[in-house]
Order: C-alpha cells, then structure tokens, then sequence
DNA sequence: CGTTAGTTTGATGGTCCTCAAGCACTGTGG
DNA sequence: CCACAGTGCTTGAGGACCATCAAACTAACG
C-alpha cells in the first residue's frame, strides 16, 4: 500500500498547488510521476531579487538562466538615447536567459518588476536533463518555442497594430498567460505593471498609453487600474485586437 | 594512406565549397569528421520551390523544416486587414520552421522571395542528431538561439528607432548575415528584396521606404538598387543605426 | 506634510501614412 | 516592330496618428 500512497501525494501535489512551471507544461506534454520529480529537483538553488535592479546585464556573459517560481521580469534592449524597449514579460513559470544561455553575451537585460522568487538553474543542469529525459527536454524546448512565438506576435503589433489594437492585443495575451498558470480568469488578474512599462514594451509614449487606455475604459472594453485589470467586453475586445490565441498554443495536452 | 586522403577530401570540402550551414555553424563550433558526416546525411531530400507561393501555410499542422541551401526566403504573418508583417528573412545555411515543428500549428507562413533549394529536415531525424551528437545539438540550438536574437533586435527597431535607422541597421544586419556565410562582404552584397519587401519587414510604408533610401543614397551612406546593396561609407552608417553586432554572436568558433 | 511615483489632461508639431499619378523596365502577343 | 500589361520605382500633396513639451492632480509613504 505503499506506492497508491505516494500516488495521491503526488497527485495532490500536481493539482492543489503545482508549481506554474508545472502548470504550464502540463499544456503540453501530461508528465509522469519521474519527470515531476526530475522538475522537482530542478527547484533547489532558490533566489530572491529586488524590483528595480537588473538580474543580468546586457553584455554579461554568465550561463544562468532561471525559472520564475513568484512575481513579474521584464525583458529589455536600452537604446543609446536612454529609450528602452520591452521584448517581453516573464510571470510565474516561465524561463528566463534561456536563449542566451548559449550565446557569447547576454543580448538583453532582465528587471524584475516587482520583488521576486526565482530558482537558478545551470547549464549544465539543463544539459543533464534534456540527456535524462527527453520528453522532458521536449517540453522545454516547446515552452521556449511558446516564448518565440511570443515575441513574433509582439513584433507584428508593434509593426502593424495601431495603439488600441496593440494594447487590446497585450492585456488579452497577458491574461491567457495568467490564467494558464493558475493566476488569472477570462475575467480580470492581477497585473503590477504601470502605464511606462506598457509604453515602453508597446513602442508608445507614456501620455498616448494613458489616452488609449481611457478610451478603452470609457468604450466599456477594458479596465487597467490599481494594479488589476478587468475585462468587460472580452468578445469586442479580441474583435478589436484581432486576437488569436493559436500562437499560444495552450489549448491542453498534445502529448499522452 | 587511407585516412589523409580521406582528411583532405574533407577539408578541401569543407573550404572551399562547404554549405552555407556548416559555414554558419562553424562560427560556433568546430565540427569534427564524424559530426560534418553527420550534418552531410541531413541533407537528403532536397526540394525546390518557386518564387510567391509558399511553403508553409499559416495554420498549417505539419512537422517538417527545411535548411535553405540556395535563395532567399520570408517568413511573415498577414492581418485581417491584409497588410502583411515580415518577421525575418532567410538566407542559405538558415533554418526554416524550426520553431514551429513543436508547435501545433504553425504560427507564420514562408514565402520563397526567389526560386529555392532547400532541404527538408523531418522532425524524427533531427531528434536522432539529438540524440547521437551532443555537440552538433548544441549547434543547432545556437542557432536557433541566434535567430531568436535577431528576432528581438527587429523587434527594437520597430518599436524605438526612426525609418532611418531602422533601414540602415536592416541592411547592415543582412550583410553581415551573409559575410558569415561567404555571399558578402564589408562593402556590398546581392540582394533581391524589393522596397516592398522592406516596407512590410520593418513597419513602414512603401512610399517612405522609397523616399528613405533616396535620403541614404543622396548622404553617401548606401545604395540599394538593381539587386544589389552596396555600403559606401560603412562606419557612419553604422553610426546611424547604432549598430551593434554582438547579438549575431559571429565572432568565431566558440567551442574547440 | 513634503516627496516621489504614477496618472491625467491640454496644446503643438513631426514623422510617416494614404491617395494619386507618372516613370522605367521587362516580357508578351499581335 | 510596337502596343500592352505588369512589376517595381519615384515624386507630390494632404492628413492622421502619435510624440513631445508642459503642468496639474492623486495616492502612497516616510
């Protein structure tokens, strides 16, 4: 009666208060009893940063990445004019300086947004890993094409989105993202972005964010306030951001 | 006398006519006997396709990448409305649709821009290259890696730099892209984009690509015309753009 | 109660888009 | 040989979207 024990306390585990990372990948591939534990064993090594100052600097070359375990990154490029650009947000589960983990330098620099909790994870764990357990390395190497995707769809707002499109389309990828990891509904989440990050992450300024955003509150579609944003009209939302969460990729698992 | 001889006939092709790939790879390891062996058997299958229709359909569901061996190719998303983003261009040694054979759905379409030679690469056999040759897989996920990067730098452009710049800092990563693998140099390069191809690559209209490149031209900055990109004064231009090529993580071999 | 971070509003102007049309080159068929 | 259509490049005029500058307002916090 031994093992039927250890079930349920893994299963307990997997859905009352699975790790996001867990959450997430679960989307993908349905992992078994060893994998979990293999993830699990990933979590040693944990940290805490502050928000405001940077984890990794652009033009570091260290070979760290991290999994994000409790509050929000931002990924960015500073311009030589002191102008800054976001390529992405990192919420609980996700990886961050995967990508960079190979190349020479760091290309860009992580901020936490608020204080955060993130366990360390080496390349040579990574390595070890993938040569373990495939399915395992299956799943991260598609959590990491989900992460491309990402930026490919921000690139096509800022390219060819107008500002409320753009913004539209942001706040609704955001709360897919959330709600995957077990951190948002269709309704409303918590975000503890200000009005600069969107500006900085959108292409906008600061002053048009604010001006559109009031549109989008006084149309009925969406609020962004106090760190929450709520959903009123998700339907004419994703009519107006033409979004289609496809590209997210999260629709359950593809794998048995 | 067996072996020099076969040491020289892999060297000679390795020197003198070697794929754009193992070219491109080159820059980040330096590939063995048996690991050049091994990239040589991965390109069977070799297909041709013709200019304007695609390869890829967006929203297809199929599981095969291609490495381009000779044209150029566009990777793009369209709206609704039917303008259309161009997320990168690919050029002989990269990959094509590596991110998506993960994915359920493939999240772009591909457009040869001229007629191509490609090779298809079926996802089980680059699972076994996996699998068989570590070094080769660290490879290919430098690779990836690096695409991803230049994915981000566009996205900076679109977002923070004016036409200028962003023109400028376009063309200059296209030269050095193609340097890398041999069909370029420092002062010029072939290229069979046409202005429209720019305009939807990097955001703008047509028109302004037009009257930008006359403005470059008229400064002595560089010329694009008759299929051909050539750089008359490559450090203001470089100026410019603020570029920065250290996110092409091309300075030479990396791993011995 | 002053300071700071974040939000809100107004006025002005620039970059870049859209519409419109002419030009150059290439290939095609009468 | 020449009209022609098609593709791509070029130029002009007017206007939209969004940036910049300036400043008031609110809320949180020591």
């Amino acid at each position: 009666m031994l093992s039927p024990c250890i079930d349920r306390h893994i299963q307990k585990k997997g859905i009352m208060e699975s790790s996001p990372l867990i959450r997430k990948l679960s989307a993908f591939v349905a992992l078994s009893h060893v994998e979990l534990a293999m993830l699990e064993r990933l979590h040693q090594r944990q940290r805490s940063f502050v928000a405001g100052s940077d984890l990794v600097y652009q033009g570091q070359s260290e070979q760290a990445a991290y999994i994000l375990a409790e509050g929000w990154v931002c990924s960015y490029k500073v311009q030589r004019d002191g102008s800054r650009q976001i390529v992405d947000f990192q919420v609980p589960g996700d990886f961050l300086g995967l990508r960079s983990i190979l190349l020479r330098t760091s290309d860009h620099s992580f901020e936490p947004v608020v204080d955060i909790q993130a366990t360390e994870v080496l390349k040579d764990d990574l390595l070890e890993l993938f040569a373990q357990t495939p399915r395992l390395a299956m799943a991260i190497f598609w959590a990491a094409s989900r992460d491309e995707a990402m930026v490919v769809e921000h690139l096509v707002g800022i390219g060819r989105r107008d500002a409320d499109a753009r913004i539209a389309h942001f706040l609704l990828e955001l709360g897919s993202r959330l709600t995957l990891v077990g951190l948002g509904s269709r309704e409303e989440y918590g975000c503890p972005l200000t009005q600069y990050h969107l500006a900085d992450a959108l292409g906008l300024s600061p002053i048009h964010v604010n001006r559109v955003l009031k549109q989008l509150r006084e149309a009925g579609l969406i609020t962004f306030r106090h760190g929450r944003v709520t959903i009123h009209d998700h339907s004419r939302l994703v009519d107006l951001a033409e979004f289609d969460p496809a590209y997210l990729d999260q629709t359950g698992p593809l794998l048995k």
